[in-house]
DNA sequence: AAAATCAACTAACAATCGTTAGTTTTGATT
DNA sequence: AATCAAAACTAACGATTGTTAGTTGATTTT
């Protein structure tokens, strides 16, 4: 066994094909929709042989969101700690969303849609979500007590941010020339300042 | 058999019924982890029974499905044909939103998230959701031209309103006071002037 | 009252589901 | 060349899927 670990290369590998193909399948039919031989087959092996390397669909699905989800909610503890006004810190909430979504737009797509699947997991999804949009709120409340932001209900200006920035990966993969960094300028200029001149 | 039809109520309740069942439990669980079973259950029959009321599993998603997409069609070839400024059309775009959103948000749901189920219609929902778009970026692009909308991609502005609007369905149940004139109002300052002051 | 229709039921079908057991192949290490 | 573990395979399991056939009881029409 080398430095290297070579021994578990292949394993490694095989495994992380599972995790990218499934991702790619869940988001083109959905978790339910998709089978054990779907994936199999796209793969180039048996179902059976899958369980060389997972334990179940259900973990395929719970790793997939996890490591997603709880990626956004250090992020967003870190923003929220920002010593800057509202807008500073929304724009770096607009920039994690791009980052993670162009990073992995096919697991976005699960967390986005097959959360509900979670069975044992549900739980914690529901509390890491809860958490995130706390302290996304409380970035948002700070601005209207601030005067920065607009004196419309909260729930109403939380909903048409976050549900854009949910969509990202509806729309990052099909940008295939995506500069990240002007997406990001423009994309909050819009969120921020509205569409008309 | 009066005037009032009561030959066929019964029926038509039941398989309105169906309907109004089925698309909660799509919304909840999505389309491919409800059964037939499930749906019945639900209602209080066997699962058999459902067939005296409707043909397929394909059907009941097909019929929720496109008796909102053609409302929306319909509505926005309306909408492009008004004599008004691009301002004063995406309100009413967003206008048509958060009507035909609380008018049936579950079948909202079905339309965002199970489309790619519908097998042989499926061509024809492509077509519907492609005019939308296309009619939709004319809006866009005159506004753009007339110095009225920012000359960001029209393809980010798009996107943008777009998807705040297809995720209403997610919002809007939640509000069970809805104000909806006063929704239409926010939601389109937050969409076009931005949610800074 | 007789006939016809409707909507429920029971029972079952062929297909497919996730998963397991047991076996063979592969490829690297000794 | 022999050894050994990883990773593929075949075969099958019990459960569940959408759907059909045939039947029963209730309601409506004649």
């Amino acid at each position: 066994m080398s430095i290297f670990n070579p021994m578990k290369t292949t394993k490694i590998d095989r495994k992380t094909e599972i995790m990218q193909v499934a991702s790619r399948l869940f988001r083109e039919r959905g978790y339910s929709a998709v089978t054990m031989r779907d994936l199999a087959t796209e793969i180039g092996i048996k179902a059976a042989s899958l369980y060389n390397h997972i334990s179940s669909k259900q973990q395929i699905l719970s790793e997939i969101i996890f490591v997603i989800a709880e990626e956004f909610t250090d992020g967003i503890e870190g923003i929220a700690s920002m010593n800057a006004d509202a807008s500073t810190k929304l724009k770096a909430v607009v920039a994690q969303h791009i980052t993670l979504t162009s990073e992995n737009p096919y697991g976005m797509a699960a967390l986005n849609n097959d959360w509900m699947h979670l069975e044992d997991k549900l739980e914690y999804y529901l509390q890491l979500r809860n958490q995130y949009e706390k302290r996304f709120r409380e970035i948002v409340l700070a601005g209207q007590q601030a005067g920065e932001l607009k004196s419309v209900s909260h729930e109403i200006l939380l909903f048409s941010i976050l549900s854009t920035l949910r969509n990202l990966y509806l729309w990052i993969p099909k940008k295939d020339d995506l500069k990240k960094d002007k997406l990001i300028e423009d994309l909050s200029e819009i969120l921020l300042q509205g569409v008309v001149k």
